[in-house]
RNA sequence: GCCCGGGUGGCGAAAUGGUAAACGCGGGCGACUUAAAAUCGCCUGGCUUCGGCCAUGCAGGUUCGAGUCCUGUCCCGGGCACCA
């Protein structure tokens, strides 16, 4: 801390340490954001930029359960692998603030801010259905189930009822909503969380059930203008009023439909969504508009974790009311203006018609009246509604960090207090969940089983872990203060450091990390522990870095020993949604892939399969990963080209935020840009090396123009995040310094500044050569003088009718006059001029440095 | 289906509404060399009757002037997808 100085923080997400180690994917948002962290040293801040290790997670207990070896073996051994692999990159990472999630005196905190949310009343425990994952053992949160599947590993997700620690987000939706808009995130990042977080506003509106008013069913809806145009009303499946109201004769249809419904996977019933099946329970409910009797119905149509779990539906302007009316030969009115219900539903806005007290007017105004109307009459209220769920936060693993909480005798439970802090893991020999639904801890019974050691009350622990994602939730917050072992982090340096000014990491947790990381912190804002509402003021994510994999297919699907596979090229494959067949035959086909440096090529460069040459190898672009042999090393990189050649070419390849499909036929040009930097300071020959004489001073005029154009087009382009630009200008300084004079020594040691953002080692070597005993690392930013970016003499483009006909030079502030008659006097304007008609010119535009165009 | 991004040389890419293709890769020619490598220099979008013409996915529009702004359309990538 130095109050002194400005700060900058800027931080990279700390990844996960896979066993696969880097590829040269993973560094592209790492150097740049050294190259940033550089940059801003230079520039007079006080530079944080730390590094550390999400290290618990689901992949290490794999391992674990597959060989015996302990997580935290494999885990030490995977940060091993990846602080080697980064500190060859020469970021410049504090190392001293490196963290580790799995530390016990990280874990004591991480443990210290569930307890914040418990007192908060932020955390509890329900029965609700969760989505539980038997391929993993375990509940997953909704932000991890995608298309019905497991994010991780893509395992087939089923809904079940369990008791399950939940975290309130919900009660943060709304700020989680509005402080977005004051972010510098990249747009689509945004509308992910805008979406996902999901918010409406409408009114829950009570219908009663006839024959037991006092029972009513509570539809939430956006559309309460629309009430007079219900027909019938939808319960989901798991509605609890599903039992109590079902009439006598429906009662074993409604049963054998819930139970149909409920035993379904989410994929099942996402494939089934669109079939609109339901049944009536031969229950009705009264509209409190016009008293109508409405059927109830279910349907799984409707979710039971939206709303209030069930629906009026107005098939006149709802396109799933339709459809399910339409199937279930329901009536269908209109009561808003504009559609035609022949048709299909009319969803958008018009007149009320057929509402009684609401005829005439403009659907927003009748939204406001029947509100207003609902509220005095008792039949409802405004209300608003969010898609976001609260955050299931249980986890039937081993590897992450256990619940703080003893639960007692009575049912209740107690907190630790800190002095307990940190609960640690009990020490397992076998880390497979030991039955149907029971944790790894389970199997620790004699950790489970404690006394409270404050009352010396028999108690259990909590069998449970945290998911992966709590400890990245504030890691941010313990990089200012790591060594802290008070408190988290102390309130002065969060005061000094925060909020993190740039943070770079992957688009995949938009919805994920992003989003629980910027509850947890309002939590702690609330609690008084930050002083900004939000962590992350801006965000970019780094484009993907795509392989080159090469497939084929055999027909081996299940990998039976046996059997000996025949190999197909992609030609005789088809593909029909997810399965892979012969074209011919049908037979089943998996894909296999060649590794890509073991592909072979015929004549034409057409790869083939190394045994096997008749098959041809479909080359596909893809994410790098082990499994489909498209793996390139960054280690392999800095081996054959050096660690600067790599991070200047990871930045060169074009922006930060886009992808492209790696190529190592790049390489050679930066290492070449490099050796050219070398030999501008270093004299190469048979008797050795020798330092050239830097001509004293600034050099010629062209000289220090060309210097001080880079140095304001290098910083111009930092401040943009544009590295790729920057080097680009760091090459053309290169090629064009020498032109007419040898190298002076101001403009050689301002470039070296400027090449040490990307080539560090490099720029130090020289700078040590030049005879400087501190690092280039400590010095100031090149200074340069405005002046110079101006020349005197200018060349503008002449246009005839807006197309480029001739050049002319001019001192840079001549006249417009002296302009349009200098580009008047060309010769091939002139042909041009009469070749259009010839005459005085309608208009001559003169946009002064640029051009002169004559319109004729 | 809906909502976002993005389509520019052989390739990675540049370009405040003002000379399209900077910089790099690849390719060509030349210099140096006995030769090669390395290095250095020049050339490198297409067509051309050498005047130019055509070129930023496609078709229009606005403008003195459009890769850039607007409308429509096609393709690629991503997100969402019964949220009432």
């Amino acid at each position: 801390m130095d109050p002194a100085r400005p700060k900058y923080y800027v931080l990279d997400m700390f990844p996960y340490p896979s066993g696969e180690g880097l590829h040269v994917g993973h560094p592209k948002g790492y150097i740049c954001t050294d190259a940033i962290a550089r940059y801003k040293r230079m520039r007079g801040f006080n530079v944080l930029h730390p590094m550390g290790w999400d290290a618990f997670g689901l992949p290490a207990e794999q391992y674990a359960v597959q060989t015996g070896t302990h997580p935290g073996i494999t885990t030490r051994r995977n940060i091993e692998t990846y602080r080697r692999q980064l500190k060859q990159l020469g970021l410049s990472y504090d190392w001293s603030r490196e963290i580790d999630t799995t530390d016990p005196r990280y874990v004591k905190w991480t443990q210290w801010i569930f307890c914040k949310l418990f007192e908060r009343g932020l955390a509890y425990q329900a029965e609700v259905a969760v989505n539980w994952c038997p391929a993993l053992g375990t509940v997953l949160a909704n932000e991890e189930v995608v298309d019905g599947r497991s994010e991780r590993g893509a395992h087939p997700v089923v809904r079940m009822p369990m008791k399950q620690w939940m975290l309130r987000i919900t009660e943060y939706a709304e700020r989680l909503l509005g402080d977005l808009e004051e972010l510098d995130w990249p747009e689509h990042i945004k509308r992910m969380q805008v979406e996902w977080i999901g918010r409406s506003e409408g009114a829950r509106v009570k219908f009663p059930v006839e024959g037991a008013e006092k029972k009513a069913i509570e539809v939430f809806t956006t559309r309460p203008d629309t009430l007079f145009g219900a027909t019938y009303m939808v319960l989901a499946p798991e509605h609890p009023l599903v039992g109590e109201i079902a009439s006598d004769d429906k009662r074993g249809e409604v049963q054998r439909y819930v139970a149909k419904a409920t035993q379904r996977s989410e994929r099942q019933r996402m494939v089934e969504s669109d079939d609109k099946t339901g049944v009536f329970t031969g229950a009705f409910a009264l509209n409190p508009v016009n008293g109508e009797r409405l059927p109830v119905w279910i349907a799984s149509y409707v979710l039971a974790g939206y709303g209030s779990g069930a629906i009026m539906a107005v098939p006149g302007h709802d396109e799933r009311d339709f459809a399910f009316a339409t199937i279930h030969q329901l009536p269908i009115l209109q009561v808003v203006s504009g559609g035609d219900p022949a048709k299909g539903a009319h969803a958008a806005d018009g007149r009320a018609i057929n509402s009684g007290f609401l005829d005439g007017l403009e659907s927003a105004a009748a939204r406001q009246r029947i509100n207003d109307w609902l509220e005095a009459e008792g039949h409802g209220k405004r209300a608003t509604s969010y898609k976001l769920r609260d955050w299931l936060f249980s986890r039937q693993r081993y590897w992450g960090e256990p619940l703080p909480v003893l639960h007692l005798e009575d049912g209740s439970q107690r907190l630790l207090s800190e002095d307990e802090l940190p609960l640690l893991l009990p020490e397992l020999d076998d880390w497979k969940p030991s039955g149907e639904f029971e944790t790894p801890l389970a199997r620790a019974p004699e950790w489970i089983k404690t006394r409270d050691p404050q009352t010396g009350a028999p108690a259990q622990r909590d069998p449970n872990t945290m998911p992966q994602w709590a400890g990245s939730c504030w890691y941010y917050l313990r990089f200012l203060d790591p060594q802290n072992d008070a408190a988290p982090f102390s309130l002065e340096a969060e005061r000094y450091w925060m909020p993190v000014d740039l943070y770079v990491g992957g688009a995949e947790h938009a919805v994920l990390h992003l989003l629980y990381a910027r509850f947890w912190h309002k939590v702690l804002y609330d609690a008084g522990l930050v002083h900004t509402v939000e962590p992350f003021t801006r965000l970019r994510s780094p484009g993907m870095i795509l392989g080159h994999s090469y497939r084929y297919y055999d027909d081996n699907p299940d990998e039976d020993p046996a059997h000996t596979p025949q190999l197909y090229s992609a030609s005789e494959v088809q593909v029909a949604g997810e399965r892979v067949q012969h074209r011919e035959t049908g037979a089943p086909l998996r894909a296999r892939w060649v590794r890509a440096e073991d592909v072979r090529r015929d004549a034409t460069g057409q790869p083939l399969h190394p045994e096997h040459p008749d098959i041809v190898l479909e080359e596909v672009i893809e994410k790098m990963s082990k499994s489909r042999g498209n793996v390139v090393s960054p280690d392999a990189m800095i081996e054959r080209f050096g660690a600067d050649a790599l991070r200047l070419y990871e930045l060169f390849m074009g922006p930060l935020t886009k992808g492209a499909p790696w190529s190592t036929d790049g390489m050679p040009g930066c290492h070449r840009f490099l050796q050219r930097c070398w030999r501008l300071f270093i004299e190469e020959s048979s008797a050795g090396e020798r330092l050239r004489p830097l001509a004293p001073g600034a050099g010629t005029a062209a000289q220090q123009r060309l210097t001080a154009q880079t140095i304001a087009g290098v910083a111009a382009d930092m401040e943009q995040i544009q590295p790729n630009t920057a080097i680009a200008k760091l090459m053309v300084f290169v090629r064009d310094v020498t032109r007419d004079a040898p190298l002076p020594r101001e403009a050689g040691e301002a470039f070296l500044k400027m090449l040490s953002l990307f080539a560090p080692h490099l720029a130090e070597e020289i700078w040590q050569r030049l005879g400087h005993a501190d690092s280039i690392a400590l010095e100031p930013w090149p200074g340069h003088d405005p002046a110079l970016l101006e020349t005197s003499l200018v060349t503008l483009v002449v246009q005839v009718n807006g197309r480029r006909r001739a050049e002319i030079t001019a001192p840079r502030d001549a006249s417009e006059a002296t302009l349009r008659a200098a580009a008047l006097a060309d010769e091939n304007v002139a042909r041009h001029i009469s070749d259009a008609g010839g005459g005085e010119p309608r208009r001559v535009v003169v946009v002064p440095g640029r051009l002169v165009n004559i319109v004729i």
